[in-house]
DNA sequence: CTCGAAATGGACACGCTGTCCACTTCTCTT
DNA sequence: AAGAGAAGTGGACAGCGTGTCCATTTCGAG
């Protein structure tokens, strides 16, 4: 996408993004400001602001990378959470695919929940590309399953993984294998 | 609870819930500002200071006594909602207490969003006496009908109600009504 | 009516945002 | 290798919302 970039351009951007990682892992991603990052980044606001526009888009440029290997999993990776049927046996049913999918999710708000946090709570989320990407991915599988209005449907099962719920669930003292646990029940009953 | 209560300072609170009602309904409620709320009802940013700390707790004073009503029912009331039989038949199962108890929050939503989207998004809702009031009516009946983890079950289930979850639904075209049809079939499935 | 207590309101200091532009640094061209 | 124009930079600035503080006003009990 981008034609070139500039030698100091691109040490700066990375320089951002490495002061950004940290400082969301450090405290309260939500209290993060712009000046910080600039200020730890060593660069001035007018540079930062140049790139983006708040602190959302900065934590959604560092999760984007990490959403891809996923969504590629997805759609060309091994089952139950890709298509490829296993080696070996029948080809996994919509709950199987499903619970596989929370699996990979919960992992991946597991290690970076502090960047979800950072990137705006509420109304944000549904704005993304990466939750569009899900969304169309638990619809069919609803739709497979024969759910009366996949649709909603898959906006109902992508409810569980909203971060805050989950830093909460974490909070409260709920393991990451439990959580799985309990949403692959969920899978298995809604789907099976 | 309060000893007595001055009269200006009687006056004083209705002025700044109703004028606080009107700003939340008006526009986007994420950006009504304590000023504004104040010079909408009339009074100083002291005066609203000295009650309620921030928006948020305004919209929850708010939202408070909406809630105790449905508590109520929930306690006391008729079933399916509430804990008595309807007056013939069989008492309601556990999935069909479930699918009443959606129905009653989404019309709580349909009439108020603009009040839960006013008393901050996000982590803000799990601390509040109304979740955990639903949490554990949740869990009750996730117990009832045999859930592995009654506890994170009730968590899941009740995700979807997350305010910003139903706004979207809303701003998409997604009517209470298809929204509660989708919940219930959730409820049957999970806890039938 | 008087007096102490409760309540009021607006000025203040502070922190964050987003913009703007004079200056610096890069890279292409010859 | 040097010059020129484009791209990038950084920090000052104006604006806004917050939360506090306290001199003044208002209430209501006696």
């Amino acid at each position: 996408m981008p034609e070139k970039e500039r030698a100091d351009a691109a040490r700066n951007r990375a320089r951002v993004l490495a002061a950004a990682e940290e400082l969301f892992a450090a405290g309260d991603p939500g209290a993060v400001t712009m000046d910080d990052i600039a200020k730890a980044a060593g660069v001035g606001r007018g540079t930062l602001y140049r790139r983006y526009p708040d602190r959302a888009s900065i934590a959604q440029a560092l999760l984007d990378e990490h959403e891809r290997v996923i969504q590629e999993r997805i759609l060309r990776g091994p089952g139950p959470l890709g298509p490829e049927p296993a080696s070996s046996g029948p080809a996994a049913t919509p709950a199987e695919r499903l619970a596989a999918f929370y699996e990979a999710q919960v992992e991946l708000l597991e290690r970076h929940v502090h960047l979800y946090l950072g990137a705006e709570v509420g109304a944000a989320r549904y704005a993304t590309g990466a939750y569009a990407f899900w969304r169309q991915h638990v619809r069919l599988l609803a739709s497979a399953a024969g759910i009366a209005d996949p649709d909603t449907a898959a906006d109902l099962l992508l409810a569980p993984l909203a971060p805050d719920l989950y830093r909460r669930q974490r909070d409260i003292g709920v393991t990451p294998e439990r959580y799985v646990r309990a949403l692959s029940a969920l899978a298995g009953k809604y789907l099976g």
